[in-house]
DNA sequence: CGCTCATTTGATTGTTATCAAAAGAAGTGG
DNA sequence: CCACTTCTTTTGATAACAATCAAATGAGCG
């Protein structure tokens, strides 16, 4: 069982294994060279991430725990739009505020962000590998879109973990069929836009019909096959091309041309 | 009354005042330069939008009419992304498809990707530019999936037109308080993700309380105020700062930090 | 234990989707 | 100009879904 918590991999090669996960190869030396096991950051659960003070516009790695995007309207309704997680790279945010979901470890990514700046052909990889892995970003927040707009309670969550535990793979921090993920059912509702009530519902009807176990933050997906199909799950990643796997048809006809 | 579908601006023009809006001043001969008004296409309302054949990943500038980006689920659902307006970038995506919601018209953006990837100093404030854009985009999407995620129907439509007419204004195809969006209701619900039947109802409701007006494609903010603090709507775009628009709070403290 | 926070349950309300159908608008061809 | 078709908007009735309220149970911790 592994923990997101606390692994074993150091930060350059998680962000290499993300890179790798967009099939964009960056050199190991190179991101060996950034650094990034020099000023390490932890945050306690509930805790605004951001920059130290003084510093500008700058980034993080985060290696260890969950941190979220989270929008806060006036009346305490809350969205959380991204999840992130080991490997993945924290930039500030004006709207939102990113909050450590649980306790977090982070690498200062100051020389990434110089790198990325630098023109040189020497970090052309390492740049290609970052759009890639913004497009990747960018796929997912639209998922939640599709999520949020068209799917019902099951579905939602049922995609929401999928996709989880497809980003978590991608990073080596998964078994086949199960991820750890140590957040309140609070926390989880304000990703898949729900009530906590109706979350825990929804939870207790994926346990019911044998598609999901939960235990002590571990997420067991119990008929993958099932889930992918209750929520025409079609992953992200260019690597993961499958045919079967094109669920969302390619928009026949969205508004009817008309007949000729 | 200006129309969407038929305005007199170049598309050198459009484009030049989008960027301006993310407050990157890119020099006009550079604009002019990127041959925007040579090969131009015509898409009819429900088509799709993509490249000629052949042509690998290119690039078309919006310039009149409305297209969307939507995602069409197996059993029929749909959702509207994104929706594009002139001086737009439409790029192809591939899990997304890209439809002309009205006649639309588009400029081949070619030369503009040749310009983006030359890394030479004399593109810098195109790119610059390019990549302001972009964050404004997916600041916009973010609107999205809080829309989706937390608001109520009327939330959601008073936000997304707002929106709207910012976007349009930008470019300068609004007045103070109407614009174009000669789009069915149908399409709208899809943006909003609402059934049609409850979008009606929901316009309804804003109409009588004297919101917001529509005409023949016409939209009138009538109480833009209202409208505002209705939805809690704030700009995405950087020069429209303005301290009573903070509507959104900085999450207090989204999940509570144990008492010490 | 006794505290706090998280999960679960039940009852109820409110919102939104769905179904069915009428009324309005716009274009087509006679 | 009218009948005809097709699409869009609107209305009414009903059902499904999700939020809310209130309270009980459970889990972890000093």
């Amino acid at each position: 069982m592994i923990s997101i918590l606390k692994h074993g991999v150091m930060a350059a090669e998680l962000l290499g294994r993300k890179f790798a996960a967009t099939r964009t190869r960056v050199d190991p030396t190179c991101l060996q060279d950034l650094g990034l096991d020099s000023p390490r950051s932890t945050f306690e659960p509930g805790v605004e991430i951001r920059e130290a003070e003084g510093r500008a516009r700058s980034l993080q790695l985060l290696t260890e725990g969950v941190a979220a995007e989270v929008r806060c309207l006036v009346d305490g309704r809350r969205q959380i739009l991204f999840l992130r997680f080991p490997g993945d790279v924290l930039a500030p945010c004006d709207s939102e505020t990113l909050i450590a979901l649980t306790r977090v470890r982070t690498s200062d990514g100051a020389r990434l962000l110089a790198r990325l700046s630098d023109a040189s052909p020497a970090y052309q990889p390492l740049r290609r590998a970052w759009v890639a892995a913004g497009r990747v970003d960018q796929a997912l927040l639209r998922d939640q879109v599709v999520r949020l707009g068209r799917m019902s309670a099951v579905e939602r969550v049922a995609h929401m973990l999928l996709e989880v535990h497809e980003r978590l793979g991608q990073v080596g921090l998964v078994t086949e069929t199960t991820f750890h993920l140590p957040l309140t059912q609070e926390m989880v509702s304000d990703v898949a836009g729900l009530s906590v009530v109706h979350l825990n519902r929804t939870l207790q009807n994926l346990r019911r019909d044998g598609l999901v176990g939960l235990r002590q933050g571990y997420v067991t997906l119990r008929d993958r096959a099932r889930l992918v199909q209750l929520a025409s799950y079609a992953s992200v990643y260019p690597a993961a091309w499958n045919p079967s796997q094109r669920l969302t048809r390619p928009a026949p006809s969205p508004y009817l041309v008309m007949a000729s």
